[in-house]
DNA sequence: GAGCACTGC
């Protein structure tokens, strides 16, 4: 075993968890913890009745961690010691201690709520508070007392509120160890700077002509800029998001600039929008940070801001993710577990979510066919959770396999799950500007995004998934491979799910391509019930319905077209809201008005008291569901069909009713 | 007519 602090601690560890269930471990960067533990306990006979699992809220931490680890117990990787993620299983009957993401745990728990196959489980990171190690922490406080074969849980983070965790399980003993950082001088600078990208430049310079040799790293929010190594020398100058906070660590740095300062993405569950905004860091962070300055030897960390607004303005703590995010599939995914005498809205969290997200939730739940009016899972809901998905993208293929365009569905929802990656490469050459983006790419047929989402796969198939073609057309190689990769796992599940023969090829031959595209359309929107958006009368600007009102447009990057008249669709279904410099839909699918009313009239009928299963109090029971139509627009609207005599009848009844109040 | 931090099944 190699000679790390923690391993001083090994009696004192073995002695706790021998006589708790539980067992919080606090220790700092470099004690060893991850690697350690799991090894301690498997010495001590632990994995004799199980394997024990070592959960990572990233991927390549699993990794490289079990490398690692296979590496100090002598024996190959994927034998004795493993490691599980997304698209690779490297464990065996062999295996003893099994690295895996927390996002794989807990589809493995789906399938075996017990956990049986482990005697140990450790959630390492937990201070980073990931929305998969939040709802891990609530299933673990279950289990302990229900599971039947003996199982003991370790809980390890960095700078985590031990007494807290502690609370939360019973009061269960915290150990702290040390860990193997230098010292790190912390400067507070008297007054915040008005501009902190101009005031971290500064101390930049002050320390370069200053400070002895030693690299630095500067805490933004934006512009990730991880240089290679540089000429002998010379200084580094590294600009960094908080990805150098857990995910990258830069060898050689000795400085740390702190603006103080992350960009966090948020989720309104009032407007269903999600935001991305500049917020002041947490004490945490601020720790981890400086820390990154003493991991070669004594640093000295300059932060940007005075030591009172440390002290008084700062969190103790970043808001856990599972309060800043949209909760369907979560809560879909706890309703799927069935837990006995289980209450969804009063599930134990470590930090509770909102009841407002909640109800949120259980509202899309119930707009997509997973949950009923009473609040239960429906057969559909259970076959949706069992995908790796978002809700309205789940619900879409099982709609899809309905209406016989299972194919193109699995496409779209594949290239929708690497968006981002899958958005034009940064240009390399500023030559290139004056050229338009490549238009050898099709255009979703002025249907929408997804269309053209499914158009641009189908090509790439075509030319046998050639990665060149990839280059000339701007696509990112990676990303449209990660594509491929969800695409073959998704079909293996809705074999699973949906039994008999599917046909889930991707196309080659060119059908109707309109019918096709209307299918897969009809089948968008059905997912997409949560996502429905009506146009005004006079201009494209669109009104999400049963959120609070708010007018959002179409992103400029879509390839929606308008009509002769420059008029959008009357109604879009669309993937997400998203504000920057002002609320957009990004990726939407326009829907057909003869599709509609069925969906008004369930956005009409809405009772979120009876969906929280009537635990809510009495006076939440009054939903605000606003369908966002202004009343002189409602006498003028008709479809392009003819008068929609349900969707008006569906109106105002909703109409009458709001009245009412 | 925009411009986006980081993860994960």
């Amino acid at each position: 075993m190699a000679d790390l602090p923690i391993v001083r601690f090994e009696e004192k560890i073995i002695e706790t968890v021998e006589k708790n269930p539980v067992v919080v471990v606090i220790g700092e960067t470099g004690s060893g913890k991850s690697t350690q533990l799991s090894q301690m306990l498997y010495k001590r006979g632990y994995a004799k009745s199980g394997m024990i699992a070592v959960t990572q809220p990233r991927r390549v931490a699993a990794v490289s961690v079990s490398r690692r680890v296979a590496q100090e117990q002598n024996v190959r990787l994927g034998e004795e010691v493993g490691y599980a993620i997304r698209f690779e299983d490297r464990t065996s009957e062999k295996t003893h201690i099994k690295y895996l993401t927390d996002g794989v745990l807990l589809r493995e728990s789906l399938f075996n709520p017990e956990l049986n196959q482990y005697s140990v489980i450790i959630l390492d990171e937990a201070h980073e508070r990931s929305l998969n190690t939040d709802i891990l922490l609530g299933l673990m406080k279950r289990l302990i007392k229900r599971r039947h074969s003996n199982l003991k849980v370790l809980i390890t983070s960095a700078t985590l509120d031990g007494g807290k965790v502690s609370r939360f399980f019973s009061d269960c003993p915290v150990l702290t160890v040390p860990g193997e950082l230098f010292p790190v001088e912390i400067v507070h600078i008297s007054e915040r700077p008005k501009n902190y990208v101009e005031a971290s430049l500064k101390t930049a310079i002050d320390i370069h002509v200053r400070e002895p040799e030693g690299d630095i790293l500067i805490f933004l929010t934006g512009q990730v800029r991880v240089f290679s190594p540089p000429p002998p020398h010379c200084r580094r100058f590294i600009v960094s998001t908080n990805i150098a906070e857990t995910s990258l660590t830069v060898d050689g740095v000795v400085y740390v600039i702190d603006s103080g300062y992350v960009k966090q993405r948020q989720y309104n569950p009032s407007t269903g929008m999600y935001s991305l905004e500049v917020v002041q860091i947490s004490k945490v962070q601020a720790k981890q940070r400086a820390g990154r300055a003493g991991r070669t030897r004594p640093g000295k960390c300059y932060r940007l801001y005075p030591s009172m607004v440390y002290h008084d303005d700062f969190l103790d703590a970043t808001v856990p993710e599972i309060q800043r995010s949209s909760l369907a599939e979560t809560v879909l995914y706890l309703k799927s577990l069935d837990l006995a005498d289980m209450d969804i809205l009063k599930f134990d969290f470590l930090d509770s979510p909102s009841m407002e997200s909640l109800e949120d939730a259980l509202k899309q739940l119930y707009l997509v066919d997973a949950i009923d009016e009473n609040g239960s899972i429906t057969s559909l809901g259970r076959k949706m959770a069992e995908l790796p998905l978002e809700p309205s993208l789940s619900r879409t293929l099982l709609e899809a396999n309905e209406l016989d365009c299972l194919s193109q569905a699995l496409t779209v929802v594949s290239m929708l799950s690497a968006e981002t990656t899958l958005l034009p490469a940064p240009s390399k050459s500023s030559e290139k500007k004056r050229k338009h983006t490549p238009s050898n790419l099709p255009d979703g047929s002025g249907l929408g995004d997804h269309i053209q989402l499914l158009q641009i796969y189908e090509q790439w198939y075509q030319t046998d998934y050639n990665v060149d073609w990839c280059k000339e057309n701007n696509l990112q190689v990676r990303g449209m491979l990660f594509v491929r990769d969800v695409r073959k796992q998704l079909s293996q599940i809705m074999h699973k799910i949906a039994k008999g023969s599917l046909d889930v090829q991707t196309s080659k031959r060119r059908r109707d391509s309109q019918q096709e595209y209307r299918i897969l359309r009809k089948a968008l929107f059905i997912g997409y019930a949560n996502q429905l958006a009506e146009r005004s009368i006079r201009h494209n600007g669109y009104r999400p319905l049963g959120f609070k009102s708010e007018l959002v447009q179409v992103h400029p990057s879509s390839v929606l077209k308008p009509d002769e008249d420059g008029m959008l669709p009357n109604y879009v279904v669309y993937h997400e809201l998203i504000v920057t410099s002002r609320p957009f839909m990004r990726n939407v699918c326009a829907v057909e008005m003869r599709w509609v009313a069925p969906v008004l009239a369930k956005l009409e009928k809405l009772n979120v008291f009876k969906l929280s299963g009537g635990s809510s109090q009495p006076d939440e029971q009054i939903q605000e569901v606003t369908l966002n139509v202004e009343k002189k627009e409602i006498a003028t609207i008709q479809s392009p069909e003819g008068r929609d005599s349900r969707i008006q009848a569906a109106r105002e009844r909703f109409l009458a009713r709001k009245g009412q109040k």
